[in-house]
DNA sequence: TATGAATGAGGCTTCATTCAT
DNA sequence: AATGAATGAAGCCTCATTCAT
């Protein structure tokens, strides 16, 4: 939100300034307009970053492009909408339930996978699909602020295997479980 | 950094203007200044928020303790350092440092409760006290930041249990385990 | 540049402050913009002030209307482009070099007409048209400089009748020579 | 005046800031106080350039020190007092007769030095002495201000070389004149 | 005498937004 | 639809000076 002005963005949009206020009315509607089209790019599945996880591998793909994506930048930003969030005050409500949502269109696609294994038998029939769904929400959003201000991305790593070894331990597989996976 | 202006400190603190900077010189040394402050009171045990883990009920009161404190908010704030965290740029070095350091103070003081359980016995051997400590730290951030957004302390409490599960796995004893725990 | 303050500007100008911003950037770029006005209208010689010299009496003319604007403001001010020149820093190249550059197109003019003179013979082919030129730009410098320290024009107008007298001794018709001048 | 704060000078001299006020009352008059003890050092002859001219060597010395002076700052300062008087504004009255004090007496000096050489018959009795301190005093302020302005010492050497030889043509010796001095 | 905290006007700049064309 | 000039509040900071001790 405070890191971008209007002018940054309208400088590389090549209109006028008007523009910017006829098209999107004010800083907050753009930055409405923007969640918006992640929003409908998560959902349809074109977004940079693949949402839609199938399979273990998958989810474990899910956690790893994160930090990628973070060290191509030098681990110098974070999740765009982690970090819009933590901006968020008492006045952006808009913003805030735009990236509630965003987040709940996540959860929702990692909660369907657990569910599938479930199903499936592949999952304990007393796991929670919602409960392990925000777990790896938060865990990936901690990880990533944390890979920020260390500017190291060893402690995301060592993390998100922690985090992947927890759900692991769900498994009713005989692929999962805590003795087939090393502790770093 | 930016979600508080000098001239705001300036206006509540009733003093010219000029003070702020004789005793700051910047915005930027405040808040270093600030962090210092809390910095020091971590390390010395005296901050609002305990963060001198001695056993597996700390440990717990830990991460409720973050999340109480959240509640206490609304749900509109989150853990301030991870808030700064989230907003320092490249020309932050100097808060980013604060902060790193802040985090490694707390990192040591969980990664030495996890020694200790080790060297009791109480933990496995296995168990690396600072993977669990940086997946302790980053656990916690996420859930807090995710408990802004949605403006619920839910999703928060269900991953810190998510978590504290997890980590009761390297535990020897008896009263830790999945069985022992029910997935809400 | 440090006596005048762009809120100054600002109140003059009856508009708002950002209009200022929006045309100048800055307001280093401002005493830019308005250098490089000053150089095309020397160049072209549509300046109140004109150094387009094509005789002696045009010379003579360039230097006592130097000193006749100052009468203007009562001696209180000096020549614009030697006062910000003094107050130039280290920080402060551009002007430096928008100085620069005036003065070479003023030197450039004088140094023509002392050429030309050379080349019709009425100067002697020893003199140095550039070393001349700069001999004038300093002299009426410095004779500014302490009109408006002394407050009085009398010991400028005698210093440039010295500069004229010492150019005029290298002319070789009947009309120099140091007998022709009297001096005060 | 402006370059400097008084910040900047109370830190320098190891006291508190009441001291600074305590002594001098203003900035202003601390400017005055420094002037002072310039005239005097000037006036007693203990100032680091020497103001005293006894022979046309010493007086050629005169010109160059001032230039070597400045070479010293890689051209970027001027003579201070001319510095000073360009910074003069209709409110700075004390400062401004401090600066004409001390420029009376520099001309006193060099005045003596030609009225010494004209009762000596060295100096023909036609010259000026007070015109032609006044025209010294001129070039060498006009010629420290191209040099700041160019950041080159070459036209102040010129310069300086063309006010030595405009006042060597009143020497009655032989060692004076237009052709013994070569134009560079 | 000496100290350094306190004051508040002012300086330069950015920002989000509106308006006239 | 489109442009970019206009607006003025706010942001960060420096300054010269005064005051309490």
């Amino acid at each position: 939100m405070r890191a971008t002005s209007p002018d940054q963005v309208i400088e590389l949009s090549k209109t006028g300034k008007g523009q910017f206020y006829y098209y999107f009315g004010s800083k907050e509607l753009l930055v409405h307009a923007v969640l918006q089209a992640h929003l409908e790019a998560i959902r349809s599945g074109t977004s940079v970053l693949s949402y839609d996880v199938e399979s273990w591998s998958d989810l474990e793909r899910w956690f790893t492009a994160h930090v990628d994506l973070q060290r191509r930048f030098q681990m110098t930003r974070g999740c765009p909408f982690g970090t819009i969030g933590n901006e968020v005050t008492e006045n952006d409500e808009l913003i805030r339930q735009d990236l509630h949502l965003i987040f709940e269109v996540v959860k929702h696609k990692l909660a369907t996978f657990f569910l599938k294994e479930k199903a499936s038998g592949a999952l304990l029939p007393t796991a929670n699909e919602e409960v392990l769904a925000d777990f790896c929400i938060a865990t990936i959003q901690g990880a990533m602020l944390m890979g920020r201000i260390k500017r190291q991305s060893q402690s995301a790593e060592t993390t998100i295997e922690q985090a992947l070894d927890h759900l692991s331990r769900f498994r009713c597989t005989p692929s999962g479980g805590s003795e087939a996976r090393a502790i770093s």
